[in-house]
Parts: structure tokens; C-alpha cells; sequence
DNA sequence: CCCGTTTGTGCAAACGTGTACACGCCCGCG
DNA sequence: CGCGGGCGTGTACACGTTTGCACAAACGGG
């Protein structure tokens, strides 16, 4: 029912010691008598006291706090991993600072004011933002970078992500069964990942004399999945629908069914990409190019216990795609 | 490529004023002259100085810092209510510490974590914990409680959600359709939500002299919805079920299909509660029990914009839902 | 010309910790 | 008995801001 927290020295007050006491009291491996300690620690709990963090990280000069700066919370892909790593941070007694760098929101902005909490590791999920303006906003943090646009000379740690082999799998699967006609679904025209991803198809394709016969652009949901679908299929006749990711080839298999009335896979393919679970709902089962989202995620963590640890050498890990296979391919 | 970020006295220095007037340049209604606030800028610009947020926030007593307090982030309802909330968190220069009380971590710990880094706000989603705790572990802050247990002596702000009439009318509906045996399937034993949600439909159905013929516990997730509706089907001969989430009813509906080899809504009707965006999706098409989540959010937005203004007074508002006819129902 | 008011700036004290340093004490060894 | 050393604790400063107070200069009206 105390309405102000008590501070550390009114505790010594009513303990009868000095504040640096009740410091001690609270790390671990300070010189402290067991006994006072642990009358401390009673007192700490009858009167509600628990150490100002912030006050902590001003004198630390670690505030213990992670930037996660992510495109947005509800597309199901990213809502899993950051649920991982957000599991994860928790576990270290860190605690997530979510930046959602949404179409609406000054990105920059943003992560300045981020950056004025002193945060001690910055994950960058998003690749809307440019590799310069994150080392010149976190200048002192230096930010783990996910599956970014590669630029060598500078030093951050990255996470490349390897789609080629899959890609070359569900590609095969694909002409083997007669597709010839394929078109790509991409989710952002601005963003270096879709690029890339787009990439592993059409370096595939060309391995078999093949290419692209269209290209169409959504964003990333289903709406624009469903809606993109509908021309690709009239105009361009296309009869393999490569999706940039899973939720727009889900909205393009309702448009291929519901809109044209055509079957997939028999009359038009399609694929997903990043293996969400609900790709693999039975109302789904869609043929996708996944990423194992634990180790993914498991990268993640490795390189901030790392620099956690003090360790500033950037590093760059790389994870290799699998295929799920499923109904519509 | 500065290594250290540059502290106000330093810049100080730099310009040749004292630190209190690096403050004031930062701070739009402090008296300072306008030739030194602008240099001061300047340089600030130049050198990459930005006030130090964690030393503000001890001397203000105001971190800007909300805690928000989920169940999961992969959840698609919370998920949408979060990137709403997050986003106008984020208009308003608040940045949302998101606290993921999932099964495997100890909620209590971390909230009070969170209480140490002095957040200004707190908004609880998950009804995971107690009221009880909420309030002790954040004495300073009163936590806005969003549809949680209405416990009248507590002075906290609280948002109700009431589904009754929306209930009574799919119930209208079933009934005309000629179903009599009515099953509910709820997504946790322990929530008090899910027992509330539950009510509204029981009582529509007592005021036609009928109750629920069987009840299951799921997880919230499709795989439970699909795995419960099983048993529910055959041992009960269900022919409704009504479900705790829009997700369960999905897994209900393609365990009902796939499993049973039933239709939906001619053997089986199939009822989903959220109104999530998925929902609505052309192969999924759900009849919902559902929540307008702008309003809710903004609902939100409102208490913490009167909180933020010093307005200690506690309040309660309440939404009605409303229903959205699918194909299932 | 004088005095009251405004304007711009510096000084110093918070805010609540962590921790280097110092100090007193007790124990044990020579 | 003297002395070195470990142990437990207090004192004081630093962390980087904000802000009340003081003060000098400029200014304007009588």
C-alpha cells in the first residue's frame, strides 16, 4: 500500500547500516557478513525494496535493455521469432525493447530515442532500415545485424540466410511435374531480402534454361497475396507462383481456388517461404522454403551472450533452408 | 566511429557553456537564448551528442518506459493488439517493454524486474496473474488492468469486454439451424477470461432451456483446437462447438473436416471467438464472436493518456462485441 | 539617472545506485 | 607481544541529467 518506493537509504536507515551495505546485500559476490545479509534481505522484503534499476545502469553503464527493431508484431513469421527470442532475453534477465518500424513510424527517429536508453545489444530484424544509419545511431552498441544486406567492410555481426539448395529442390520438384511458366510473388519492392530470396529462384531457374515470366509486388499479407495472384495468373498465365512469403502464397492459393476457380498444385504451384506453423495447418499444407526458426534464433542469442561477454569481434553465422513439402506444390 | 558516446559536459566544453545550458537547448520551453540553443544544436549534431535517457529518467522520475505484460506474442489476437498498442506507444516517445508470460517463465520474477526500471505505465493483457500481485509488485504505477476480474475494492483502471449480446444472437442462429447439442471449448482451465467467455454463451443458452452437452480444454493454439474437437465429436455428438479463439476454431474445423470426414457447418457448427484478422480469410471464412481491436486499443490508449496527465482517478470501460458471420455457422 | 523587470547563464544540489578506498577489528603466526 | 592480513563496514565520489536559485546584463519607464 506504500504509494514511493523506498530507496536504498532509508532501507540502511531502518536496518541500521549504511546504503553501500544494502548494495552489497544485492550482489552476490560482494564482501558482506552472512548475517547481515540476510537480515537485510528480510527487511528488503517486509518493506518492499528492490534496487532502482535505472539508477543501476546510469552508475553500470549497462542498462541491461535490448533494442528489437522489427518490421511488425502481427506477421506470423516474425511474431515466432520474436516470441523466441524474446523467451530468450528473459531467460539472461534482459529485457526487450520492441521498436516496430511499420510504414507509419520514422524509423530513425526511433531508434535514436532507443538509442538514448543506453540499450546494450541491438537486434535488427527489420532490413527496412540501411546498415549506416544503424552503426551511426548505435554507435557505442554495436548491433547484430539479421540477414542483412552483406557490406564487408563494416564490422558488425550478421546472419545470412541460404535459401539456394532448398530453392533448387522445389524447383526441381516444380518442372519435373511439368511447370514451365513461373512468376514471383515479392512482398516489398525496397527491401534487400526479398531481392535475395527472389534470387535463389531465378538462379535455380536459370540452372534449367528457365526464367521468370512475371513478376508482381505485394505486401507482404494476405490481402495482397490474394490480390496480386488473380492478374499473375490471367495475364501471365503462369502456372508456378513462387510467394516471398507464406501468408501472401496462402492468400494466392484462395485466389487461385475461390477467384479463378483453378486447382493448386494441378493448374497453378504454389510456394511459400519461412515455414510458419501455420503453413503447416492441414488447411494449409503448403509447400514452403523454411528456415528453422530455433536456430535461428539460437544465432541470435549466441552472438549476444557473446557480446554480452564483452566479446566485440563481429562474427557472421549462416543457416541453410530446408523445404516443407506439402499439398500445393 | 565515435567509440564513447559524448556526455553533456563534455559538449559543454566543447561550445564553451556550462552542461545546465546543454540541458536547456534540449528542453523546448526553457529560457535560453536562441543564438546559444542553436549552436548548441549544431553541435550536437555535429559531435552525435543525444541526452542521456537513463540519467533523465533518474532525475525526472519519469522513465517513459511501459510495461506490457502478454501471455505470448505468437497468439494472433494478442499479436494484432499488440502491434496496435505498440504503435501508439511509439507515437507518444513511450517505448513498451514487452513481459511474455508464457508457461515456462516465472511471471512474478519478471514483472518485478520490470518494476525496477521504474516504468511509468503498465498495461496487463495476460490474465495469468493475479490482480493481487500486479498491484503489489507495481505500487508506484497503477497497472491498467485490461478485462481481468472485477474486483471492486481494487482502485485500478480496468477495460471490460461483454460478449453477451453477440452470444445470444450466434446462439439465435444455431438454434434456428436446428442444433441442440452445444460444446465449449476452452483454451485454459485457469483463466478467469475464459470462464467469463464461457458464461455468455451458457447463459444464451439456458434463456432456451438448453447448457453444454460436453466441455474440453485446449491450449489456445490449432493443435489443441484440432486434437479436442475429436473426442467432442464423437463421444458427444456435438453438432456446435463453441470455441475459446478464432485459432482453436480453425484446428476444430479441419479436425471436424479432415478427421471425421464431417462438414462444417452442416454436421458440426463451428463458432471461433477474437474476430482476428485471419478469421476472415477466404479458406477459413469463421463465424466470430468478435472485438473491435481499434477501439479496444484505443480504449488502452486513452487510460495511459490520462494516467500520463497525472490523473490517478481509476476508470472503467466497457466494449461490446459484435458478430461476424462466416461460413462456418 | 535610477530602479524594477526581464533575459540568459552558471552553480550546485538532487535523483539512487555501485564501488574504490580507508579504517577498525580479530585472528594467527613469529 | 607485535604485526600482517583477511574480513566487514562506512565514507565519498561518480554516473549524466534536470532545475531552483542566484546573479549579471540589458532594458525600459518614470
Amino acid at each position: 500500500m506504500s504509494r514511493k518506493r523506498i530507496t536504498s537509504k532509508e532501507l540502511a536507515e531502518l536496518v541500521g547500516v549504511s546504503s553501500a551495505t544494502i548494495s552489497r546485500a544485492f550482489s552476490p559476490d560482494a564482501r558482506i557478513g552472512e548475517e547481515t545479509r540476510s537480515r537485510i534481505l528480510a527487511a528488503a522484503r517486509k518493506y518492499g525494496y528492490q534496487p532502482n534499476a535505472i539508477a543501476r545502469s546510469l552508475n553500470n553503464q549497462r542498462s541491461r535493455l535490448v533494442a528489437v527493431v522489427v518490421n511488425a508484431i502481427g506477421n506470423p513469421c516474425e511474431a515466432e521469432e520474436q516470441q523466441l527470442l524474446v523467451h530468450a532475453l528473459q531467460a539472461r534477465q534482459l529485457l526487450p525493447i520492441i521498436l516496430c518500424c511499420g510504414d507509419h513510424s520514422d524509423r530513425l527517429q526511433l531508434m535514436r530515442l532507443a538509442a538514448t536508453y543506453q540499450v546494450d545489444h541491438v537486434v535488427i530484424f527489420s532490413d527496412m532500415v540501411s546498415l549506416r544509419d544503424a552503426v551511426d545511431i548505435f554507435p557505442t552498441t554495436k548491433p547484430i545485424i539479421v540477414s542483412f544486406e552483406p557490406l564487408e567492410n563494416e564490422d558488425v555481426s550478421t546472419i545470412r540466410i541460404d535459401g539456394a539448395a532448398a530453392a533448387d529442390e522445389i524447383v526441381d520438384k516444380l518442372v519435373a511435374d511439368g511447370k514451365r511458366r513461373f512468376t514471383y510473388l515479392s512482398g516489398t519492392s525496397s527491401s534487400w531480402i526479398d531481392k535475395l530470396r527472389r534470387t535463389w529462384f531465378a538462379d535455380a531457374l536459370a540452372r534449367r534454361g528457365l526464367a521468370f515470366v512475371a513478376d508482381a509486388t505485394g505486401t507482404y499479407t494476405y490481402d495482397s497475396g490474394f490480390k496480386e495472384a488473380v492478374p499473375l495468373v490471367h495475364r501471365s498465365k503462369t502456372d508456378a507462383i513462387i510467394c516471398g512469403n507464406d501468408v501472401m502464397a496462402i492468400g494466392a492459393r484462395d485466389a487461385v481456388k475461390r477467384v479463378l476457380g483453378k486447382s493448386a498444385p494441378e493448374d497453378v504451384a504454389i510456394v511459400g517461404q519461412d515455414g510458419i506453423a501455420m503453413a503447416s495447418w492441414d488447411c494449409n499444407d503448403l509447400t514452403t522454403l523454411s528456415l528453422d526458426h530455433i536456430a535461428f534464433i539460437n544465432a541470435v542469442v549466441e552472438l549476444i551472450e557473446r557480446h554480452e561477454a564483452g566479446d566485440d569481434k563481429p562474427d557472421t553465422i549462416t543457416l541453410t533452408c530446408s523445404t516443407r513439402w506439402g499439398a500445393t506444390a
